[in-house]
Formats: structure tokens, sequence, C-alpha cells
DNA sequence: GCCAACGTTGGC
DNA sequence: GCCAACGTTGGC
């Protein structure tokens, strides 16, 4: 297959828990990629499943932060695939209903992070009219994974390059 | 730590 | 298939 017969990129947002896992975990790991495990919310998953593909870009989304908001780019590095975690017994993730044959959840793989040259806050991101549709903005919207507009990934990552 | 908003579970 | 109870998320 030929590159140019896949599908427009798409952009999103991923959320992490900095404390848990952050942008600069990310740099940190071998070959600066990771096995974005542990989703266990159906839209989320099916974002991940039917959606994703590699390529797609990503602005990594620190929550339950001080402060919350978008740490830097990453990207789709590997499309889906089921996710260990669930059949590991010892995972906080272990899910009794999903199994290898039967897996339940999947989860891509994210790489080369690139965190911008300013932490772009939530407070800050509200005061972009041109984002004001932005998922995350929205009062109580909790799905870790969100479709991000083209315009909208293009307006945050010029905020994140600036001084 | 509080709590509003939301997703999931399970009894019926 | 309804919906109350419960658990979780995540900003504050």
């Amino acid at each position: 297959m030929s590159k140019t017969s896949s599908a427009a990129q798409n952009f999103w947002l991923m959320k992490s828990e900095p404390d848990v896992f952050s942008l600069h975990d990310l740099v940190g790991r071998p070959g600066q990629r990771e096995l974005w495990d542990g989703v266990r919310n159906y839209q989320a998953r099916n974002f991940m499943m039917n959606e994703m593909k590699v390529g797609d870009l990503v602005l990594f989304y620190h929550s339950n932060a001080e402060p919350s908001g978008v740490a830097g780019v990453a990207e789709i590095i590997e499309p889906a695939r089921p996710d260990p975690s669930a059949w590991d017994k010892k995972s906080e993730y272990f899910d009794p209903k999903s199994t290898p044959e039967n897996p339940r959840w999947y989860c891509v793989t994210v790489g080369k992070p690139r965190p911008f040259k300013s932490f772009i806050s939530l407070e800050e991101l509200r005061q972009h009219a041109e984002l004001k549709d932005m998922l995350v903005l929205r009062k109580g919207q909790r799905l870790s994974i969100q479709p991000v507009t083209p315009a909208e990934f293009e307006c945050v990552v010029s905020l994140g390059m600036k001084k």
C-alpha cells in the first residue's frame, strides 16, 4: 500500500495525568515510544480502534495537574492492538471480561514526543476564540481521547511554539 | 478534598 | 429497556 492511499491525517487530544505518565516521561522512554494502555472507555477505545492512524498527531494533555494543559505534541506510531494489561492480573487495568482470544480493549502506540516551548494551560486555551469549541474546554467532558480539528490543532501548536 | 458531571452496572 | 445506585474523572 502506498502512503498516498491512506485517508487524511487526523488530530487528537490525549489526556494523561503527569504524576502517572507525562510527556517528559515519554521523552525518556526507550525509543521515545509507549503503549497507550489502560483506556477503559468504549468511546475512547473506538477512536483508537477505528479512526486513529499511524501519522496522526496528538496534543499531549496533562490532566489533574498544576496546572492542567497541553504539554506538547506526539504522534501515533503504531495502530491499535489488543491491550495486554487487560488480561494481566497484576495490572490495575485488569479486566476479567477481556481475554487474548476475545480482547475487549485496544491501545495504540504513541511516540515522537515534541514538548512545547511554552506549556499551554487550560486557562490560556480558554482565552482564544478559535478554540472555544474544543471538547476539552467543555464542562463535564471527561473523555480521555478526543478528536481535534486541524484548525484547533494548528492554533494550539502555534501558541506552544511561541516563547 | 470537594463535588458536579458523567459512564457503567445490575435489579427489576 | 428503564433507571437508581455507584464509581470515576478532573477542575477547582
